[in-house]
DNA sequence: ACCGTTCCCGGGATCGTTCCCGAAAAAAAA
DNA sequence: TTTTTTTTCGGGAACGATCCCGGGAACGGT
């Protein structure tokens, strides 16, 4: 299929060069006058000559290929990463494959191995909710190909990471609805098993032991990201004997949701139960009332995981480092209760 | 890098046989014993062995790679899409490259580029709303490398083609807002060039002309897909002397923006303005009040796609066609006027 | 005129496969 | 036993590039 293409047998016949002369001229080694160096490129571009990868990376025993395993692309903070990794591969020359592990251990597992027989050169990988045993990646490590992970972590294993600063947004967060006057915070927690989710409980716990709040076990729930039981949890906290004022969620799906339940019981927001999101979605700004949400940077994220794993594709040796980026609370009338006390 | 991976030469040297042996046994080529088979293939998986893809491709000539051009991952329209086309390429052992052109006509162009010079075995594309000019793809098409449009289409280029009926859903979208009693319906377009847009265009002129409602060019305005301008033209529409009462736009995000400003005026939806979206998104059902929208198959668009693009992979010769997935009108309360007549 | 450099270039091995072709061994047919 | 067929395997040339090595031409110095 795909007719026959050019190759640099053609282009060294043409000129009446051997092929080692017209690679050298392509590749602009020194070995070669400047004549005929310009008379290769030449008949080069006018024949639309492009080197064979697969040829290219036979000889040079690598891909120039990075995979990238995520949970769902559907997940707007996942697109944006994949945003901002392929900036970043895109400057480097590299391609990427792309796998979604769809929340699935199974799947990831699977994603993997293909990775691996496809011998990417470097993997960025952000893990599925159900990752909690992370033996597969060990495979990866033993063929010595650079892996990072980003945003969904793990902190077993000793590669670079990138996550944010999990803790931090998420205490600022619970502090801000604090100062609004909430008196009782309910979390919408993540999977127990994720770094992430973990971190953005202890953020939560210690905004509210810090500022003489008791932290009640009742109003803790967990989502496990895109569930389709918010209507089951948020009937829940609404059916409490003292329900919740004030809801700090790990998503911004379940924090819309949610509004759309509460404001279904004929409660209002933020008047009686005000609600923080997390990621920041792009309609947060037009949702009824706007959503406060934490502004979690996925494609500094991406941008960051992609640096890093290059860093580490180009010298092997380079110890594993975390990077921390900093998100931002985005203040919506989601959140503004003050006002109504 | 990558410490050294096992190849064909271990596994004849180990079993003292001839790679070529070893290749047709794990071929499983009658050729070979059974006996010997075993051995391969016991040793095969023993090591973990793997062939090199890029020995496999250059002997092969092919990359078993398909590329993938969209306008922005982020638009989930394309990320579901991205989800179908996985599912079906997967199946096929083949892998995606994805690049976005971001909208722009010059990215695409390079995208497309890229996807050459990695000498992809077909393209799955759809055009960005830039693109008025298609002369790139005859490259693609005289390089006889396959390719499908979907969606995003252009009716000049003699390929293979996936898209919705945006004829009749437009008309259908149209003709519902008219029985709920909707006398004046703006319509917010899509870039012209786009077949789509102009499918749509006509659907909802049509649907007009055919229940006696006069077409009114005031009422059309021109979103140009997440442009960040829907404030005007919301705006420039709700000052209109005989402002709309039913607006039917041609994507969500826009649909949700204009609720939200619509709100903000004080006017309510759908008593006043009735609306209707395109696509579907998840959290149309928990908007204030749930926006109505017309469902597109994104997924199955891209399984038909990419099971378009295989059949023109393993048989060049035929011929293109047109697939037409069939949408479905999702009616919510941001639509339902008629119960305030 | 001879030798040592420098400048260009070609030959050919190589990367890890696949696959055509031929050939030895075993089995079947004569 | 001889001949033919079948089974099973190995040799080696490709695929398209890179790159080491060596060698001829030109040139300057002695």
């Amino acid at each position: 299929m795909a007719g026959r293409r050019i190759t640099i047998k053609d282009l060294a016949h043409r000129l009446n060069l051997s092929t080692s002369t017209v690679s050298r001229a392509l590749a602009n080694h020194s070995d070669v006058s400047e004549n005929t160096k310009r008379l290769v490129t030449q008949l080069a571009t006018e024949l639309d000559y492009h080197p064979d990868p697969n040829a290219v990376n036979l000889k040079q025993r690598r891909t120039n290929v990075i995979g990238l395993i995520i949970p769902r692309i559907v997940n707007r903070f996942f697109s944006k990463a994949l945003g901002g990794i392929q900036q970043i591969v895109n400057e480097h020359g590299y391609t990427i494959i792309l796998s979604q592990s769809g929340e699935s251990l199974a799947k990831e597992k699977e994603n993997v191995e293909t990775m691996l027989t496809n011998r990417v050169d470097g993997l960025i990988v952000s893990l599925s909710k159900e990752t909690v045993n992370v033996d597969h990646f060990n495979k990866v490590i033993n063929t010595e190909t650079p892996i990072i992970f980003f945003d969904r972590v793990n902190e077993e294993l000793n590669t670079s990471k990138v996550i944010i600063d999990d803790y931090e947004a998420s205490y600022k967060a619970v502090e801000h609805l604090i100062e609004q006057g909430c008196k009782r915070i309910a979390h919408i927690a993540g999977p127990p098993n994720l770094f992430t989710s973990r971190k953005r409980l202890e953020g939560y716990k210690d905004a509210l032991r810090n500022h003489g709040l008791p932290v009640d076990r009742q109003l803790i729930v967990s989502s496990f990201y895109e569930s389709p039981n918010v209507k089951e949890y948020t009937d829940y906290l609404l059916s409490l004997s003292s329900p919740p004022d004030g809801i700090f969620a790990i998503n911004d799906p379940s924090a819309i949701e949610m509004m759309h339940y509460i404001k279904k019981n004929g409660l209002s927001i933020p008047k009686d139960i005000a609600i923080v999101g997390f990621n920041n979605e792009s309609i947060d700004s037009f949702l009824d009332p706007p959503l406060s949400s934490v502004e979690s940077p996925a494609e500094q994220l991406g941008r960051s995981a992609a640096r890093l794993l290059f860093d580490h594709i180009h010298d092997m040796e380079i110890p594993a480092k975390c990077e921390v980026i900093k998100s931002k609370l985005v203040i919506r009338e989601s959140s503004l209760k003050s006002q109504y006390l």
